[in-house]
DNA sequence: CCTGAATTTCAGTTTCTACAGAATTTAACG
DNA sequence: CGTTAAATTCTGTAGAAACTGAAATTCAGG
């Protein structure tokens, strides 16, 4: 009861972002509840995820937690049932800039800050010079990404498709400024 | 024999690197083999970086397997020795564009590929507008940034480097264009 | 060819992760 | 305040991944 019948395209999306996780960083069970309820369109309870995709309550409600920790997920209350229930945005520019947030803020956010530690510590000299070089274009790289991606993440979808449209021809707009 | 002694900065860097290897989805030997190579910058043979490391030979030639696949690391010889020697280039940009050109076919190329099956399936009318809708819209952001990182991918690194510098000003250009 | 160094492959072990199912806790409702 | 649905936490297990050390293979040099 209560398990949803997806239809053959929403059932090969699902798997397949299932099988892309593992690949992003996050396991099975929690990419295919994100795709499921991107797909569906609208709340679900947790026990119709577990039904639906065939996994365990406890299973839903650990990946559920990890996808709210995402900023990816929301708890909505509907009028008459105890239950919780989740949603995703549908608007999958917010998702993708959601998920590019969280991904700069836990996988590059800390190396920079230990490339600041390397470069100010005391045992810095007693490295080979061109060794030193490296780390400082190293963090100088990661910097710079790092503060275009955040300006990047400010701007109106609108305005970073136009970003991407440009494309290339950005050069151009380079040159005879 | 022939383990560097690396200094604590180089140490401190290694190690880092390979802790965060894990969640850029690499394992850890990998990712610290690759830091050892790029913070010494000469080529080294497997042994000594088995020695440096503290693991396995093995697991050396395995992770060194992978970091050619990847394109991160070529196989050098050295006049009078018969070992393989290995490197990695110095160049922080280098290695950037190509870990950003082999995840993007990996984790991202893929995708595109099956979302666009999904679009063609014969069973796509069976799907809610709105969710035919969503799988459109996912794909037309994948695939833009697909082709806008291709053609990045393509600009030098100063070029690059301007780009990003320019951030969000690139606005004011494209209104005035 | 034969020898021995270098490398890879293989088999077994350890470690980690994902997951199920049971037990427990939480909290809505009468 | 007790009852019960819902959610979480806990415990154990299966499978995957990382890794080691040994065995097998490759290959340069005599």
């Amino acid at each position: 009861m209560g398990a949803m019948n997806l239809h053959p395209v929403a059932q090969r999306f699902v798997l397949h972002w299932g099988e892309m996780g593992s690949k992003w960083g996050v396991n099975r069970t929690v990419a295919q509840i994100h795709a499921l309820l991107y797909i569906v369109g609208k709340p679900l309870p947790a026990d119709e995820l577990a039904e639906t995709l065939g996994v365990a309550r406890s299973n839903v409600s650990n990946s559920l937690k990890e996808l709210q920790a995402w900023n990816l997920v929301q708890v909505i209350h509907v009028m008459g049932d105890r239950r919780d229930h989740f949603t995703t945005s549908t608007d999958v520019w917010e998702l993708f800039r959601t998920v590019v947030r969280e991904r700069k803020e836990r996988e590059f956010d800390p190396t920079i800050g230990v490339l600041r530690e390397c470069l100010d510590s005391k045992d810095l000299h007693k490295e080979a010079p061109d060794a030193q070089q490296r780390i400082k274009e190293t963090l100088h790289l990661m910097e710079s990404l790092s503060i275009w991606g955040d300006q990047m993440l400010r701007l109106e979808p609108a305005t970073l498709m136009k970003v991407m449209k440009l494309g290339a021809k950005i050069q151009n707009l380079l040159n005879q400024k």
